[in-house]
DNA sequence: TCACCAAACTTCAGATTGGC
DNA sequence: GCCAATCTGAAGTTTGGTGA
């Protein structure tokens, strides 16, 4: 299903990336624009001179760049490098009840919870359990066909893991959604050894009750079409069948 | 209803601190 | 004094919350 239309895009070659906000873009005419980089992580894969870029275009007055960075073409398919995107996509599929966000109850984005924690999606059942979604974006591929997460170290998603395994111990229900921005894989797999406390978060989150389900989105000029879930492979802990039971339950 | 503010995203560069 | 480790601020945009 198209869970995201782009609207009008414009295409382009990529340049430079010069500052982590700011990406250099030639246009099909030779015109060099400047663009917003919506996404402040390292972008492993996705930085290649001469690749082809996929612009969308405000007419914000306010804004200092018109147009913003959607997706770059990378081993020959569309890849997602807006950041905010996968937080959008996880709301729509979550307002149309599909796999694997719950199948009922009020939902919520951006919840703040705890001290100053903040989850992007809240469902609320009607019995009043809460499941907390933490949505993170992968567009990293190691090997062919296999998505990975984190393409770097990320200690703030350590510490998101640690909040969500809180949140079981509290009696609430929790779910990580790794949202794969591109279509050519069939599995996940976590990049232990990218960051070694990231795998170590993930373990003692799962073992506390944190579920996890990886689903893939193609990318197309159109928007973002969400394909469905594909099996988590992690080598130490059978994630997958764990998933699938859970997903089904 | 509108305007303003804070928070989130992540990494780099520069400043600061501590140890030798 | 030098080096390494740690800390802090900044970058642009979006979005939700709050107050007028």
């Amino acid at each position: 299903m198209l869970a995201y239309p782009f609207g009008p895009l414009v295409e382009g070659t990529w340049v430079e990336r010069r500052k982590r906000f700011m990406l250099d873009v030639a246009l099909p005419d030779g015109t060099m624009i400047t663009a917003h980089c919506p996404n402040t992580g390292a972008m492993t894969g996705l930085t290649n001179p001469g690749a082809r870029v996929l612009l969308s275009v405000s007419d914000n007055p306010k804004r200092r760049y018109r147009h913003t960075l959607e997706a770059v073409e990378a081993d020959g398919v569309w890849v997602g490098a807006n950041t905010q995107n996968p937080n959008r996509v996880a709301l729509a599929l979550a307002r149309a009840r599909v796999a694997p966000f719950p199948a009922a109850g009020e939902i919520r984005p951006e919840v703040k919870y705890g001290k100053a924690e903040r989850i992007d999606i809240l469902v609320t059942g009607e019995d009043g359990r809460r499941t907390f979604i933490e949505i993170k974006n992968v567009h990293m591929l190691e090997r062919p066909g296999e998505a990975s997460f984190p393409d770097c170290v990320t200690a703030r998603g350590a510490k998101h893991l640690g909040a969500l395994a809180d949140v079981v111990a509290a009696g609430d229900d929790a779910l990580t959604v790794f949202l794969i921005q591109r279509g050519d894989c069939d599995v996940f797999r976590l990049a232990r050894h990218i960051d070694t406390a990231y795998g170590e978060g993930f373990d003692r989150a799962l073992a506390a009750g944190v579920r996890f389900a990886a689903l893939r989105c193609s990318i197309s000029p159109e928007g973002i079409h969400a394909d469905g879930l594909i099996p988590i492979l992690d080598g130490m802990t059978d994630v997958q069948l764990s998933q699938a039971a859970r997903v089904a339950a």
